[in-house]
Formats: structure tokens, C-alpha cells, sequence
RNA sequence: GGGCGCUUAGCUCAGCGGUAGAGCGCUGCCCUUACAAGGCAGAUGUCGUUGGUUCGAACCCAACAGUGCCCA
């Protein structure tokens, strides 16, 4: 074995051995509990990044446990089909050959995607295989393949026939350059440079004016409103005024939204491109005048036909100004826009015909399942926003004009006919016969809804249903609950209810990371140039350093700040227990279970009794997923307790050969091999490699998870190492301070009381101490509470040093027994403290005062400067 | 504008009622035959401010000041 651990040697072929042998494949038909996840699809046009990374390496560490503990693990792996991300990137190549999709045609530029998706489509997916993601290959699904479509036409067909999706007219979020409708989820809202002018309609004493941050929109009011108690404008409502430009005559109508501190309070009304003013429409019956076409190009005759709506509005304000109608003028006005999520271009609000769920009733039942603790949001922190969202849901557009998705599964009669047709069900009729299907496709999140339980083989009650669902937890962003977790509760709750409250839910928890942040805690962003490409890590410090980085960083719901320089402790965290292995097998380490307790020395009870405490808490941070403190705990006590103290310890029974060799090579190999094993979910290669060659097994990747055993717990030897850690650090600590060589041995009389008598050898070892030889001239004394050590160093101290060092001691200890004394003499502490609070701070009180009067003795000891 | 967080060592974060912790960074010494991707030792904080509750507050309450996010 070299002394520097390789990933790279070993992580590849690692990985294709255990897809080959099968270990990452679930079995419907196990007799063993279930433990589902599915991962949250990554969007089919996706390259991974470094959030990917850490929602895979969570899910993974989650799924090896829970392997390793006997269940019938299934991690299901896929892809969404990205409608609108998909075909922008397909008709981005099509430009490149001069063609547009309209020149294809719709049969020929879905063929060309599906084309596409076959090449470029598995980026990510491959990428995944580099963190060692312990995903079931066999299992790997689509939103838009064959299995899932079904499920998609069948989910809305119920919808449709309980009434739950309908088609209406209303005002939806349009990109312009996508051209197509979009979700409100779809759309980013953020502050933009824009204008605020106010404009006077009417003459005289009828004029009114308004203040407007889209000013090329008045082509299209069709009134002015007004709060109804606006003392200033009583006697204009219900007149009318006319319209710059048009002619026309609008009404000025009175409505109870109309904000009256703002601008003029008065506002000019466009119901066909303004949500709110849309509102206001439907409530005066006004006039929806369409001004703009799909581009956001203006259709009304007139100075203004055939301008875009940003060379619009300056047009627009231009003449007005000419007419002396602008009041007043606000530049820069910044205000939030709503942008494209894909594209950035700003959204138009734009009437439109569409297809939508109504979800109230399916946000009770997603609110529901929360509040009855039958679905658990982890950390418990976040509910509120989960509440926040589904409580106040709006109704979803879920038609998009787009040729990539899944067609809209209706069709239009030559008599008007509407006929919804289900999965198995043929087309009412020909469109010889006049009959046509809806041009437009589904959300992708409307199939990405149904993932977790259409993978899994619905509407077929098949058997991956029956043994996988619900699925045990979904982990992803936080920023990610409302989209995404939301619409998979309401699909799942309505698709599965014939199985009852608890059999409905999509999973049982949501266990919710942060965002991955750069060392500075700052956001990835392009424009800082700080992002972090997770496979530039795997290739300089290996997958199990970059999922050690990431897991131990993952505080429950909070944003993660990290750096290469995580990374780099990573990757010397994964070498340490490369070499400390590598120590063991050097000395013949087995694994064959533990000696009789009688053989065990203080040295292997106390890590033996370490062992099974951290096995316990490990344990049960790894159940409630705090991966960071798991984390913690394993690097510490592989670092600080196994490899430092055990290891050490370790080395003169070693040395000293027969029985107490033996012992602790079997100690030494079983607390590596449970090591190993606590450690595997988390850096599974360098762990699979190591523990390969320690025991001779098959793999870790099935191994049993270790179980924490009581009998191996002993207080009694944690306190007799402690007693000699106290000790040898002291021993140290001086050495240090003198300046003396590590390697330097040096004579040393020792008078050890307790348990430490025991331990002699130990101390001396670890100490660097000899024993002392005719001659022996104490020149420095040490003590701690159960030892005392006196040091020939044939001459002179560094008296100075030392004494600077006691003296702060001494400030220390007498610092500590006056806080402990004002407590011990607080009459009201001593009543109304518990009882071991008060022990404890006597404890204290005791220990530092004898701890002062060492300290005091062994100055009063030190050659006088 | 509404709501939710956060403010602890140089940086990033744990701790959430009974002596201030970790990682990285920093200082000194050391290539001691598992490991220099290492070892040993060490320094570092009026826990945002001001009040209050309590025998006792980083932790609970109130106000304020910063700061971030979500939704309008």
C-alpha cells in the first residue's frame, strides 16, 4: 500500500464493479422492509452542478445506511424532459442549420428532440456515477417516456372528469420569446430600472391623472379607477373620459382595490395586460382590448402599430408629452419585474385561453398531510414557509405552446364538441371528420408531480408500487418546496386515495437542505465567478473527499458556505484513514472478533467503549438526518480517538509481541473495520477499498451497519485514559515549552497514584520518558492530579518560560474558585439551583483548588531567576 | 408593504438556561520507520446594541440596529 490514498485509481472501477454485481438493485419481491427515494429529477438538458452534488450525496449516504441496514434500499434515478429548456436548446441547433421548428413541422422537430435526448440527454445522469451514487440503474426513468406519459394521461382525465382541470380565458404569465404561457412558479421576480409617469387624461375640470410604469399599455384601457371613498374624486365617477389618442371615451368606475396613496390614486385600467386590472375588469364589465401580439409587438392602427413594447413606451410618452400630458416623470423607478425563470426576458401578462388545475382542494389535502403529522417537513423550521405557499396557492396554468411535453389530451368536435380522452381510449373522430386535438403540452412539472409514484409503474398496481410506495423521504433544496414538493403532495395524495391517509402520501418526510454557497458565504453566481464545478473536486481530491465536504457542511435547512480548501481537509481526512488502516495491516490487524474481556487492556476498553457511543449518536443523527453533526462525530473520533490515542497506544503492546499483540491487533481491527463501515455511507470508495483488504470481504456496500453494544460501555476506563491523557499532555506541554526535541527521550521518576499506577508504561511511552539512571537530578517537577513527574534534563531550564506558564495556570485556577465561590455563597443559588448543578459547581470548586496548590508548589519550586 | 430567518474566534458555522466549541486559517517546534495530505504544543471571543425575566442568560422576553430570504 502507498502511503498517499489515490482516488483516482480506484473510484472508477470501484463503481463498475458495483453496478455489475447488482448490489445497487432493489427487489419488489424482498421479504425485507422497504426504504425508498426518488431522486428529484434533474432537468434533461442539465450539466451537474455543485447543489446537484450535495442533494446526491445526501441521498446517497441516506440510502447506503439504510442498505447496510438491512433494508430493500431503492434509490431511483432520472431525468425530467424540460419542456421549455429542451426545445430552446433543440431550436438553438436548428438555427445553427438555418431552420426554425416551424420549417420541420411538429411530428418531425419532436422526433429531431426525442433524436437529441438520446444523445445529449444522460450529461447528468453520467456525471452522477463519479459520486458514486448508489442509484438503481435498471430502474431509471423519464417524464416523457413511455410509462410516465400513460401516467400523465391518466392522472388528468380523473382531474378532468372530478372537475379539476378546466379551460378559461384569463390573464397568464407570457415569455415573448419562448411564446408560451407560463406557470406563476415559472416566473422570477426582481428589481428592475423602469419609469413612473403620470399622465393626464381628460380636460378641464374632468381631468384625471395617472401614474403608470407601462405607460405603452393605455392603448388598451378601457377605463380609470378610482377607491370609492376618495373624497377627490367623488364627482368624477361614473363620467367618462377620453382616451389620448384613441378617441375613445373610458369610464372612470369606482373599486374598492384601487390603492389611494398611490401616485394620484387613480389608476388607468387595461384588462387585457394586468392581472389586477383584469380583476377590476371582470368586476365593471369593462371592455378587454388586446393592444399587443404574442411577441409583445403593438396591433393597434396608428402612430404606434408594429413597435415592439419596450420601443413602445418611449414612443408612446413622447406624444404624450407633445399633447403636454405628462404631469410628472419618476426615472430610474425600480420596481420588481417578472422575468422569464428560462429566458429572462421580461414577462408579458397577456389574455389568453388556457388549460388549468384548480387546487384548492388538492392544497387542503397537501396542507392536511403536514398538519396531521402524516407528511414531516424537516427541520420543522420550514413548515411555516410550506404553509405559507400551499395555503395561498393560485389556481396552475398548466397548458404551455410548446411542441416538446405531453399533448394536451383533448379534442375539439366539428359541433363544439370537448372531449377529454383517457390513456387507453381512441380519438373521438378523424380530422377528416373535423375533429382536432389541442395543440398545446402539459407543465413538465405536471408530469415531474406524479414521480414519485409513476415510476414506480402507476396506474398499473404493479409490484414496485405495492413494495416502494410511499416512498420514505425526499431530499432536496428548500428552495424547491414550493414548486416541486407541493404540486408531487397534491398529485400523490389525489392519485393514491384509494389507499387511505397514510397510504397516500408521496413520502413520509421532506428533509430539506440550503444552497451551496462559496467560502465567503456569498451566492454562486456567474457574474462573481465563484462557482464551484463539484467534478473539477472529484478529479483533484476524489469523490469521497468532495461528498465529505458537502455531508459535513449540511446543517438541516441551512445554506452551506464552502471552499477548496473544505475540499483539500477532506481529502486529508480520507488519507488519514488510508494510513491508519494502512498502520494496521502493517501490523497484522484481523477481524475476528474481540478477545475475551479479561485479555483487554484499559487502553482497548476505553476505545471499545468509545466505539459504541459514537456508534450510538451517529446512529441517531444519521436517522434524523443531521448529516453535519454525523460528520463531525466521525472525524473526531477517527481522528482525534482512533488514529491519535488508540493508535499510539497501541504501539508498545504491539511491540511487545505475545498475547497483548494479539489482543490488540484484534481490537485494531475491529474498531477500523466498524469504523470503516459508520464512515462508508459517507465516503464510500476509499471505505470499500480499506475494508476489502482488512477483512477479506465481498463488500462493505453490504455489510451491516454496526450496532451499538452496550456491554462495551466502561466509564471506568474513559476515566483512566483521560487520567493519562491529562498527564502525557502535560508531560508534552512542558517538553514544548523547553524547546525539546520530539524524538529526545528523556530520564523521568514517576509516582503515579489511582488507576494510573496501572499505566506506567503507557505514560512513559507516549511521554517520551526513560527510566531514570544512577545519577537521577530532578531539575523540573510536573504534576496533574494523579501524577507526578520529575524530569533530568542535565541541566538548566528555561525557568522563565516555565514560570509564565504556571503563573497564567495559577490565574486560571484562582479565577475559577472565585466564580465558584460566589456561587457557593449566593444563599438564593444554594435554594433554588438543582441539586446536581450545585454538586457539580462544588466538584469544580474542589478540583481547582487542588489544582491551585500544585500549581503553587511547583513554582515554589522553580529555581530562583 | 406582509412574513420568516440570521447576527458567537480572522473566515465559515455548531451550541439555544448552569465553566464559550469545531473546521479551516494563525504561532512555535519537529521529515519520531502508518501518514509532512503528517505529528506535538499553543494563541485567539465584554456570544450585534439596550433593557427585562431568572439564583444564574450566548441561550427566554421586548425594543433597536445591521443583514439575508420568501411572498406581494
Amino acid at each position: 500500500m502507498p502511503p498517499q490514498y489515490a482516488p483516482a485509481e480506484v473510484e472508477g472501477k470501484l463503481y463498475e464493479h458495483w453496478v455489475g454485481a447488482g448490489y445497487f438493485e432493489a427487489d419488489a419481491k424482498s421479504e425485507k422492509p422497504a426504504h425508498t427515494i426518488v431522486i428529484p429529477p434533474p432537468n434533461v438538458t442539465s450539466v451537474l452542478h455543485i447543489g446537484h452534488a450535495l442533494d446526491v450525496t445526501l441521498q446517497d449516504s441516506i440510502t447506503r445506511r439504510k442498505r447496510m441496514q438491512g433494508f430493500e434500499a431503492l434509490w431511483l434515478p432520472g431525468t425530467d424532459h424540460a419542456g421549455i429548456a429542451t426545445q430552446n436548446a433543440v431550436e438553438k441547433q436548428l438555427a445553427k442549420e438555418g431552420l426554425s421548428r416551424h420549417d420541420l413541422g411538429r411530428e418531425a422537430f419532436v422526433k429531431r428532440t426525442w433524436e437529441w435526448k438520446e444523445e445529449k440527454g444522460s450529461a447528468i445522469l453520467n456525471q452522477i456515477r463519479k459520486l458514486g451514487a448508489s442509484v438503481d440503474w435498471t430502474r431509471e426513468r423519464f417524464t416523457f417516456d413511455a410509462g410516465l406519459s400513460r401516467s400523465v394521461l391518466t392522472i388528468f382525465k380523473r382531474l378532468y372528469d372530478d372537475g379539476l382541470i378546466y379551460r378559461a380565458e384569463r390573464i397568464i404569465n407570457w415569455c415573448p420569446r419562448c411564446l408560451t404561457a407560463l406557470s406563476d412558479a415559472e416566473v422570477e421576480h426582481h428589481d428592475d430600472d423602469g419609469e413612473l409617469v403620470s399622465i393626464r387624461y381628460g380636460e378641464g375640470d374632468d381631468a384625471i391623472v395617472v401614474a403608470t410604469t407601462r405607460a405603452e399599455t393605455m392603448l388598451g384601457d378601457t377605463a380609470v379607477a378610482v377607491h370609492p371613498d376618495d373624497e377627490r374624486y367623488q364627482h368624477l365617477i361614473g363620467t367618462t373620459v377620453e382616451l389620448p389618442f384613441t378617441g375613445r371615451r373610458i369610464p372612470i368606475v369606482a373599486d374598492a382595490h384601487v390603492d389611494p396613496s398611490f401616485g394620484t390614486g387613480a389608476v388607468k385600467v387595461t384588462p387585457a395586460h394586468d392581472p389586477n386590472d383584469f380583476e377590476i375588469g371582470q368586476r365593471h364589465g369593462l371592455e378587454n382590448l388586446v393592444v399587443m401580439d404574442e411577441r409583445g409587438v403593438i396591433t393597434v392602427h396608428g402612430p404606434f402599430l408594429g413597435l415592439d413594447r419596450f420601443e413602445a413606451r418611449p414612443a408612446v410618452v413622447a406624444a404624450l408629452r407633445e399633447e403636454g400630458r405628462i404631469v410628472a416623470e419618476k426615472r430610474p423607478y425600480v420596481h420588481a419585474v417578472g422575468h422569464c425563470s428560462r429566458c429572462d426576458t421580461v414577462v408579458e401578462p397577456r389574455l389568453s385561453m388556457q388549460w388549468w388545475v384548480k387546487v384548492a382542494p388538492l392544497a387542503a389535502d397537501a396542507a392536511a398531510a403536514v398538519r396531521e403529522g402524516r407528511v414531516r417537513i424537516h427541520p420543522k423550521e420550514l413548515e411555516p414557509r410550506y404553509f405559507q405557499w400551499v395555503d395561498n396557492l393560485r389556481d396552475w396554468c398548466i397548458s404551455r405552446q410548446l411542441w416538446w411535453g405531453h399533448r394536451i389530451p383533448v379534442w375539439y368536435g366539428p359541433n363544439g364538441e370537448i372531449v377529454c380522452v383517457g390513456p387507453d381510449e381512441d380519438a373521438p373522430g378523424t380530422e377528416a371528420e373535423g375533429w382536432r386535438q389541442d395543440s398545446d403540452v402539459l407543465d413538465t412539472w405536471f408530469s415531474s408531480g406524479l414521480w414519485p409514484f409513476s415510476t414506480l409503474g402507476w396506474p398499473d398496481e404493479t409490484e414496485d408500487l405495492r413494495k416502494f410506495y410511499p416512498t420514505s423521504v425526499l431530499v432536496t433544496g428548500y428552495d424547491i418546496l414550493f414548486f416541486w414538493v407541493v404540486r408531487m403532495m397534491m398529485f400523490g395524495l389525489y392519485a393514491m386515495k384509494d389507499r387511505g391517509p397514510e397510504g397516500s402520501i408521496p413520502f413520509h418526510t421532506v428533509s430539506l437542505h440550503g444552497l451551496v454557497r462559496d467560502q465567503f458565504g456569498r451566492k454562486l453566481s456567474k457574474s462573481l465567478g465563484n462557482g464551484i464545478d463539484p467534478l473539477e473536486w472529484v478529479e483533484k481530491y476524489g469523490a469521497d473527499a468532495t461528498r465529505f465536504t458537502l455531508a459535513r457542511g449540511a446543517n438541516p435547512g441551512v445554506d452551506l458556505a464552502t471552499g477548496e480548501e473544505w475540499c483539500q481537509a477532506s481529502r486529508n481526512f480520507c488519507n488519514k484513514v488510508w494510513n491508519a488502516t494502512r498502520f494496521a495491516l502493517m501490523n497484522g490487524a484481523t477481524v475476528a472478533g474481540l478477545p475475551a474481556k479479561e485479555h483487554l487492556s484499559t487502553a482497548d476498553r476505553w476505545i471499545l467503549s468509545r466505539l459504541t457511543a459514537v456508534t450510538a449518536e451517529v446512529d441517531a443523527l444519521m436517522e434524523d438526518y443531521q448529516h453535519a453533526k454525523a460528520c463531525d462525530a466521525l472525524y473526531h473520533f477517527a481522528w482525534d480517538e482512533v488514529f491519535d490515542w488508540y493508535v499510539e497506544l497501541a504501539k508498545s503492546p504491539l511491540a511487545a509481541g505475545g498475547r497483548a499483540a494479539e489482543s490488540t491487533r484484534a481490537v485494531l481491527g475491529h474498531v477500523l473495520d466498524a469504523t470503516l463501515r459508520l464512515l462508508h455511507p459517507y465516503i464510500p470508495f476509499v471505505t470499500e477499498e480499506l475494508w476489502k483488504t482488512l477483512t477479506g470481504g465481498e463488500t462493505i456496500v453490504t455489510a451491516a451497519w454496526p450496532q451499538a453494544d452496550g456491554a462495551l460501555r466502561d466509564p471506568a476506563a474513559e476515566a483512566d485514559i483521560l487520567a493519562l491523557q491529562e498527564a502525557v499532555t502535560e508531560v508534552r506541554r512542558f517538553r514544548s515549552d523547553q524547546g525539546l526535541n520530539v524524538g529526545q527521550r528523556v530520564p523521568g521518576r514517576l509516582s503515579l497514584q489511582g488507576s494510573l499506577q496501572a499505566h506506567e508504561v503507557e505514560l512513559r511511552s507516549l511521554a517520551r520518558l526513560t527510566e531514570p539512571a544512577e545519577g537521577f537530578a530532578a531539575t523540573a517537577t510536573l504534576q496533574t492530579a494523579l501524577a507526578t513527574v520529575e524530569l533530568d534534563l542535565s541541566g538548566t531550564i528555561d525557568v522563565a518560560a516555565e514560570r509564565a506558564r504556571l503563573t497564567k495556570d495559577q490565574a486560571a485556577a484562582a479565577k475559577e474558585i472565585a466564580a465558584a465561590n460566589a456561587k457557593l455563597g449566593n444563599e438564593a443559588f444554594l435554594a433554588k439551583a438543582p441539586e446536581p448543578v450545585v454538586e457539580k459547581i462544588r466538584t469544580r470548586l474542589a478540583t481547582a483548588e487542588a489544582d491551585l496548590s500544585r500549581i503553587r508548589q511547583q513554582l515554589a519550586a522553580l529555581p530562583q531567576a
